[in-house]
DNA sequence: TGTGCCGATCAATCATAGTG
DNA sequence: ACACTATGATTGATCGGCAC
């Protein structure tokens, strides 16, 4: 338990949201892409220049985005209803791949 | 982790409005969709690798590594970035960790690397700006 | 057939920014 | 000022695919 401290010299201290309308693109993406939010390493490109961060950083919004939408995705119905209003539906085709292999289960 | 354990799924939800859906990728996710069962421990064997407590150690827990065992494996791979089966052994035993973990650490380290070799390559004027 | 590596992701955790 | 929550980043470990 004395096993840390060793991190006081990480990068994550300073760390800065993103603008207010980033978080908007990202969102939109997220939740009009809600059935697979997985974007290819070039619609990561083109939302890291809509929101002025870097590619990464946008991997790192999606990561922590699923994770913490499926941990309790009640918490984000109502965010979730805002954009899906706010959207103009996107998500049809995406549906066919998961779909796939979404009817694999019955107990 | 207080986590009793909840292996099956109940999934049901929504409120009023039944507007989502549950798709796969919110499920529970990880760890299945492909059991490979038979043997006993993980998956991986990563060609002999084991640990002396031989306990069935299936639920990988976030091992948090000692300052030690990283200034170890730092100093190893700015020596090597990559590391020949035989230096791996020696490695497993000297920060008590199993092969697999050490492969996996300089797998990791490596992406790392690479991640940030990628970061840099612009830059162009001063930097140190001290407040 | 088995093993290591890569690329992407997961999942837990750290440290800080925001909010009340 | 301060407890608690929201959020970006880090990282040990997994999954699927590929090369040897």
């Amino acid at each position: 338990v004395m096993i840390l401290r060793s991190r006081f010299l990480d990068a994550r201290r300073k760390r800065r949201n993103f603008s207010k309308q980033a978080t908007e693109i990202l969102n939109e993406y997220f939740y009009s892409h809600l059935s697979n939010p997985y974007p290819s390493e070039e619609a990561k490109e083109e939302l890291a220049k809509k929101c002025s961060i870097t590619v990464s950083q946008v991997s790192n919004w999606f990561g922590n985005k699923r994770i913490r939408y499926k941990k309790n995705i009640g918490k984000f119905q109502e965010e979730a209803n805002l954009y899906a209003a706010k959207t103009a539906v996107t998500a049809a085709h995406a549906v066919a791949a998961a779909v796939q292999n979404n009817q694999t289960n019955s107990p | 982790n207080p986590a009793p354990a909840n292996p099956t799924k109940s999934p049901s939800l929504n409120s009023p409005t039944m507007s989502k859906q549950i798709f796969p990728w919110m499920k529970e996710s990880r760890q299945n969709t492909k059991q490979k069962n038979s043997s006993s421990s993980s998956g991986e064997s990563c060609a002999g690798d084991k640990s002396p407590p031989g306990q069935a150690s299936s639920k990988r827990a976030r091992t948090a590594y000692t300052s030690a065992q990283l200034v170890e494996l730092e100093k190893e791979f700015h020596f090597n970035r990559y590391l020949c089966r035989p230096r791996r052994v020696e490695m497993a035993n000297l920060l008590n960790l199993t092969e697999r973990q050490i492969k996996i650490w300089f797998q990791n380290r490596r992406m790392k690397y690479k991640k940030d070799q990628k970061g840099k390559g612009m830059m162009t004027s001063s930097g140190g700006q001290s407040p």
